[in-house]
DNA sequence: AGTACATGTCATTGC
DNA sequence: CTGCAATGACATGTA
């Protein structure tokens, strides 16, 4: 009986749900029915449980100027975007119906939406191919959608042109929303395209506090049933997706994405009742791990306790929110799935939960832009009868500029907007700008094993490498691998071996490097560190790596332990080529060789990338574990001192021009605006001058007129006041009077 | 030979 | 106090 009534109630929930999308206006007070989960789905995810990777917010692109501290996150991204990519072969992009139902139904105040291409960091992470496989997935208008879509993300800078008279910069401040419904679809691809979520507004979406998001979801009554009914229809005649959505949700039997919208909105209870239907939607063949389904199947007895139903009903972004989770992975791999699945693991979902929530950064960088956009909306036209009034205000922006115009505020600078999306590039790539080169270069030298490349190439793959995400992940995870976990792995030692094997085969000394090898040794650098004497090494201290095995891919100081001399200059973004100039470059090797011969001499058992890469603690252990003499010990610390000092000296240089660039970025954006005040400032001016003009045609007139009016008095010839004011009219007549009466008398 | 660029290293500073 | 990241300055190698 209970499960009657369970099952009853939820289908009402439904019905009333397909009839809210229908544009019939539904208030059933859905609230005190509804399951946890659903509460938490609908009011969103908690933002206070968002985390948002600070340091992210720079990242560029091409990697090369990724955040050095965005190590952590790296094989997060890395895991995140194949996971994304799979995903795109069939994807199913939910929260189009939710966000536009939202959009029919968002309060009346204008959206604060900054510039199209002021996407947040992580929004702009839905750039490039992502961004693409995004759209695709969640723009059923493919082909033309795409261009459509950026089209009408510009839509705000187009809008923002057309009106200069609000006195913002339609560059730099596109104009926010109207809250004209016939711009709604334009919001709608503002909001889309930008996928902003930092945006205010969209904390909604994920703010408990705030309840647009159910409502918009759930009850479209605030709005009006026509306004929803009539963006229903809108909803099916241009969006498929929507098309399919509210077919789905009548039963119409169109298995595509629109399901994928609908399944968390159905009853978990209903599931397995309906899985027929769905069960062949992509939604469970690929996206919901079956057995999530069947896990799914046996709990919905018990789906209302469960609080962890994805809830990644939203919108795409919510995924790039989880760049925020790097810990989450796997919450987050069914959170982009849309499916209940992950409510067969309530501790999985509320970890989801917390991924969704928005990104913080609403607030500083908001407020500022805002406010500086009341400064800028005093129309320059203001003090139009005051030249100098004018020109003041003309003179402040630009003084306001060089204070308050900051990059963040800049919603032309492309610094901040597109440096969210190299993370994953960067990520994804494993190598930035000079780091793809950096990894060609090093497959190059691993594969023809003649590289002279050293430590720069090795640092492609350092950990703390700013670009080197992976490596950056090798080192932390490297390092903070406990020794249980190193030795619970069997795979990871297989690696080792594999690895191994490998630099064995790259050991394979072609002559080139044996030329090299002879000139080292002409330096008295005979024998180094080969590989094989690293292994040998390596595997003499085994309890070591028992101890701390390091899982990762060793690359580090790969090309070091190939003894073969360390990379120099250019040859880091340079594809190596076999100049014979290369083999040459011995001086730096000679510093290398310096450590490694040191080393070598006093017999330090240790791996320079161990050296560098071990947590301190660890690295005190090691050396107060072995008997190591006072020489060894300085200059193991020496090694590690120059290696961490090596990378550092990498990160900030990267970051360096990061900032260059920038710069750059703030500079250009600046002379737009600059440009444009300076056409305002022609404006105004003209019309300053139209405005004198018209004023002293006006002034003519009157006194015309005043004239006409006196010589109508006076006749032609007489009085010699040719301008006659009120205060002179009256001496006048009262003149003119006493002079009748005088006549009189 | 001079120059620009990349990289490593050292010294210093601040956390 | 120690460790370390960040950074300026310098040295060196390469194109």
């Amino acid at each position: 009986m209970l499960h009657l009534k369970k099952y009853f109630t939820e289908g009402l929930i439904q019905i009333a749900i397909l009839l809210s999308l229908c544009g019939v206006i539904v208030d059933v007070g859905l609230g005190p029915y509804l399951p946890l989960s659903w509460e938490d789905m609908i009011l969103g995810p908690t933002s206070a449980l968002t985390q948002t990777q600070f340091h992210n917010l720079r990242n560029i692109e091409d990697g090369h100027r990724l955040h050095p501290k965005s190590v952590d996150l790296d094989t997060f991204f890395t895991a995140r975007r194949l996971l994304g990519w799979v995903h795109s072969a069939d994807r199913l992009q939910v929260p189009r119906a939710e966000l536009e139902t939202w959009l029919v139904q968002r309060e009346p105040d204008p959206l604060p939406l900054g510039h199209p291409d002021q996407l947040s960091p992580l929004g702009r992470g839905l750039t490039g191919e992502e961004r693409d496989h995004d759209g695709s997935a969640v723009e059923p208008r493919t082909g033309a959608g795409a261009g459509q879509e950026e089209e009408l993300s510009d839509a705000g800078a187009t809008r923002a042109e057309l009106e200069p008279q609000t006195g913002r910069d339609p560059e730099l401040w596109p104009t926010l929303p109207s809250d004209d419904p016939s711009d709604l679809e334009i919001h709608w691809q503002d909001v889309f395209s930008i996928m902003q979520p930092e945006d205010k507004d969209f904390d909604m979406w994920t703010s408990p506090d705030h309840t647009p998001c159910s409502r918009a979801r759930w009850t479209p009554v605030d709005v009006g049933s026509e306004a929803l009914l009539h963006h229903c229809t809108d909803l099916e005649t241009e969006a498929p997706l929507q098309h399919g959505a509210l077919n789905g949700l009548l039963g119409s039997g169109r298995q595509s994405e629109p399901e994928h919208v609908l399944l968390p909105l159905t009853p978990s209870a209903q599931l397995d009742d309906q899985s027929a239907a769905f069960h062949d939607s992509s939604v469970f063949t690929c996206h919901s791990p079956p057995h999530h389904m069947d896990l799914l199947a046996e709990e919905t007895g018990h789906a209302d306790d469960s609080d962890a139903f994805n809830m990644n009903l939203l919108v795409p972004d919510l995924a790039d929110n989880m760049e925020d989770c790097p810990s989450h992975l796997d919450a987050n791999a069914h959170s982009w799935d849309s499916t209940p699945s992950s409510s067969a693991n309530s501790q999985e979902g509320n970890v989801t939960q917390d991924c969704l929530g928005s990104p913080s950064r609403t607030t500083a960088d908001d407020k500022e832009a805002d406010i500086e956009g009341e400064d800028d909306l005093q129309s320059p036209l203001s003090g139009l009868l005051d030249d100098i009034a004018m020109l003041d205000d003309v003179r402040l922006l630009d003084l306001a500029l060089d204070d308050a115009f900051s990059p963040e505020n800049c919603l032309d600078c492309d610094m901040v907007q597109t440096e969210p999306k190299t993370d994953k590039h960067c990520v994804s790539g494993d190598a930035g700008r000079e780091d793809q080169s950096q990894a060609g270069v090093q497959r190059e030298g691993e594969d023809e094993a003649e590289t002279d490349s050293g430590l720069s190439l090795d640092f492609s793959h350092s950990p703390a490498s700013p670009c080197d995400s992976e490596a950056s992940s090798y080192s932390s995870s490297s390092s903070s691998l406990s020794p249980v976990e190193s030795l619970s792995s069997k795979d990871s030692d297989d690696d080792a071996e594999e690895a191994f094997a490998d630099s064995d085969m790259e050991v394979a000394v072609s002559i080139k490097q044996e030329e090299e090898e002879e000139e080292e040794e002409a330096l008295g650098a005979v024998g180094g560190w080969k590989t094989d004497t690293v292994k040998k090494v390596k595997y003499e201290d085994h309890t070591f790596f028992e101890g701390f095995r390091i899982d990762h891919d060793h690359t580090y100081n790969q090309p070091w332990s190939q003894a073969s001399p360390p990379p120099l200059g250019k040859m880091q973004s340079q594809h190596i080529r076999p100049n014979p100039s290369s083999y040459r470059r011995l001086t730096k090797a000679s510093a290398w060789g310096r450590d490694e011969r040191r080393a070598q001499t006093l017999k330090i058992p240790f791996s320079s990338e161990l050296i560098v890469n071990l947590p301190v603690e660890e690295f005190n252990d090691l050396l107060t574990n072995r008997q190591l003499s006072e020489e060894q010990v300085a200059l193991i610390k020496d090694i590690r001192r120059r290696g961490k000092n090596k990378i550092a000296a990498q990160n900030c240089r990267k970051r360096k021009l990061d900032v260059l660039l920038g710069l750059e970025d703030e500079v250009s954006a600046l002379t737009r605006r600059r440009s444009w005040l300076l056409r305002e400032k022609r404006e105004a001016l003209k019309k300053l001058q139209e405005v004198k003009r018209q004023l002293g045609a006006l002034y003519q007139e009157v006194s015309s007129r005043l004239r006409d009016e006196h010589l109508l008095h006076f006749g032609p010839g007489g009085g010699g006041v040719s301008v006659a004011t009120n205060r002179r009219q009256a001496p006048l007549y009262r003149r003119r009077k006493t002079g009748k009466k005088q006549e009189k008398e």
